[in-house]
RNA sequence: GGUCUCUUGACCGAGUGGCUAGGUGCCGGUCUGCAAAACCGUUUACUCCAGUUCGAAUCUGGAAGAGACCUCCA
């Protein structure tokens, strides 16, 4: 299915470098990626991370790889960070709204997956959720206290950082920093007196009375650390190292750094060799997020129904937006880049449809080959989207000559460039037409035969129907455009 | 305060020590009964200052501005 065969190309956050992708094992590739907390909906920043690792996914899957794909969703263990009394977020929502923590958690799942399937992400081979693996965190919490790397305090189970920097392995080495810059930097928080020092975290907490989402542990009733989630289910589905860890660049530190110091000080692994993070999306130039309360949510975006937007924004419209930025750039949100992608996208689509109908030459004015595998080439590099779409519409401008008669092609560069763009444009950047639906062939039915009155009114000069019938569609979102080869139209 | 990153044309956004990224917009053209669309072509770019170099937007130093992480976060 591989056009062909390339070396891949990833920045390793690990070691601040490209570098090539030589997979654990050879036979399959195990890929973990951090999914949503699930107590909100899902906003943009959470659509470029599911579009970032759909692409990796895609990328991996073209080049011939069995990928396993994990992502997770987190419903328990995130403390809300202003209080310290071991709120969790998904059931102060669940109290908030009256409901089990449980219908929360499963609602903003089943809303996430229907983003991201409308985004024509890829659905990952497992989804695990961290309330269905209490046990699986509760043994490595046993195995670090059983190593002496974690100790009980009051019922809660804290990670001994400095011992682990001291005997293990250095602290912090995905963020690069060291522990005497986390000590020095370290705010004062309040609730740490259990806490041997500031920077140690919770692997099992002690549920307060109130608390009602809590299990039973060989400390207290409680519930899971923050960080355990991705530690206990990342082994489990994908063994002791796999490949490629990925999330959001906000989850670097800590997250990422604590899962590394449970996994190795409970393991002796490192959990994976490949740390990959996205970029975040902004807005005004400020990071878009939860806490900020300045993000728009995947709902609103498809609807256009938040006063920042000056129109709905069709789900592929998102994805070809962010795939026109590189995954590790910021990305800036604004309506006039929006629309730019649309348009683009658009005539990037047109295109593609209209490769079938050229006329076929002796001869090629243009190397398609080259540009397919500069195109490819770019994709390989680090994921470089915005480079691979250069090359398309590099692509675009000679089908569009070739249509125009002002270029040529052969018969086995049409057929190659057919299933080459089938190939990057579905397979690898996931982008689809949006018009495709039930009633297709009604509507195609009904327009052939309305256009064929038009045209015939036209053939007779009656210029009043012709005029009639096009200005009538276009109020039902039907537009027409006429050329020398007939009309033909489009949903608008 | 500590650590780090960024600053590209009207807008978005790649990239590189020397060769037009690309998209959108604008303008010009082609097509057209008209219009729209489409297509083709064009368009004052690399924050500032100094240095290295035959040559820097790209490397080094400094300045200004912006941002991220240091706390839950995609």
């Amino acid at each position: 299915m591989a056009l062909y065969k390339k070396d891949l190309l990833v920045y390793n956050t690990l070691k601040g470098v490209k570098e090539r992708f030589v997979p654990v094992r050879e036979d399959r590739v195990g890929m973990y990626v951090c999914g949503p907390t699930v107590y909100g909906e899902a906003h943009l920043g959470h659509a470029r991370s599911a579009i970032t690792f759909d692409i990796v996914y895609r990328v991996l899957k073209y080049l011939g790889y069995n990928v396993r794909y994990v992502r997770n969703f987190t419903d328990v263990g995130h403390l809300v960070a202003d209080s310290d009394d071991g709120d969790d977020k998904v059931e102060k929502k669940a109290q908030a709204e009256n409901k089990e923590p449980q219908e929360v958690a499963q609602y903003y799942e089943m809303m996430y997956l229907r983003a991201t399937d409308a985004l024509n992400c890829l659905r990952p081979n497992i989804m695990p959720i961290a309330s269905g693996h209490i046990m699986e965190q509760i043994e490595v919490v046993k195995i670090l206290m059983d190593k002496g790397l974690a100790y009980e305090s009051e019922g809660s189970v804290y990670f001994d950082v400095e011992k682990y920097n001291d005997t293990v392995k250095k602290y912090g080495i995905l963020s690069h920093r060291t522990l005497e810059d986390t000590l020095e930097n370290s705010r004062e928080l309040s609730g740490q007196q259990e806490k041997r020092n500031p920077f140690d975290f919770a692997l099992w907490k002690k549920a307060p009375k109130e608390h009602i989402m809590k299990w039973d542990s060989p400390w207290s009733l409680g519930f899971p650390g923050w960080h355990l989630e991705c530690t206990a289910m990342g082994r489990k589905y994908l063994g002791a190292e796999f490949d490629i860890h990925g999330g959001g660049m906000d989850l670097i530190f800590p997250h990422h750094d604590c899962e590394i110091a449970q996994s190795v000080g409970a393991f002796g692994d490192m959990p994976a060799k490949y740390w990959l993070h996205n970029n975040m999306i902004t807005i005004e130039g400020k990071k878009m997020g939860k806490s900020y309360n300045n993000f728009i949510t995947l709902t609103e975006m498809f609807n256009g129904s938040h006063p920042l937007l000056k129109q709905a924004y069709n789900p592929m419209t998102i994805r070809f937006f962010m795939l026109m930025a590189h995954y590790r750039s910021t990305l800036d949100f604004s309506n006039d880049a929006l629309i730019a992608a649309e348009k683009g996208l658009a005539r990037l689509m047109e295109a593609k449809a209209k490769v079938g109908t050229l006329k076929e030459s002796k001869e090629s004015s243009f190397d398609v080959h080259k540009i397919i595998n500069d195109a490819l080439d770019a994709v390989c590099d680090d994921f470089n989207t915005p480079i691979m779409i250069a090359h398309l519409f590099e692509l675009c401008k000679h089908i569009n000559s070739v249509a125009d008669n002002k270029e040529t092609i052969t018969k086995e560069d049409k057929e190659f460039l057919q299933t080459s763009l089938d190939a990057i444009v579905e397979d690898i950047l996931g982008l689809k037409d949006e018009k495709g639906g039930n009633d297709t062939q009604v509507i195609d039915g009904l327009m052939s035969l309305v256009m064929d009155m038009r045209a015939e009114a036209r053939s007779n000069k009656d210029y009043a129907t012709s005029d009639k019938i096009r200005d009538a569609l276009k109020e039902l979102g039907i537009e027409i455009k006429d050329s020398k080869d007939g009309a033909t139209w489009r949903l608008m």
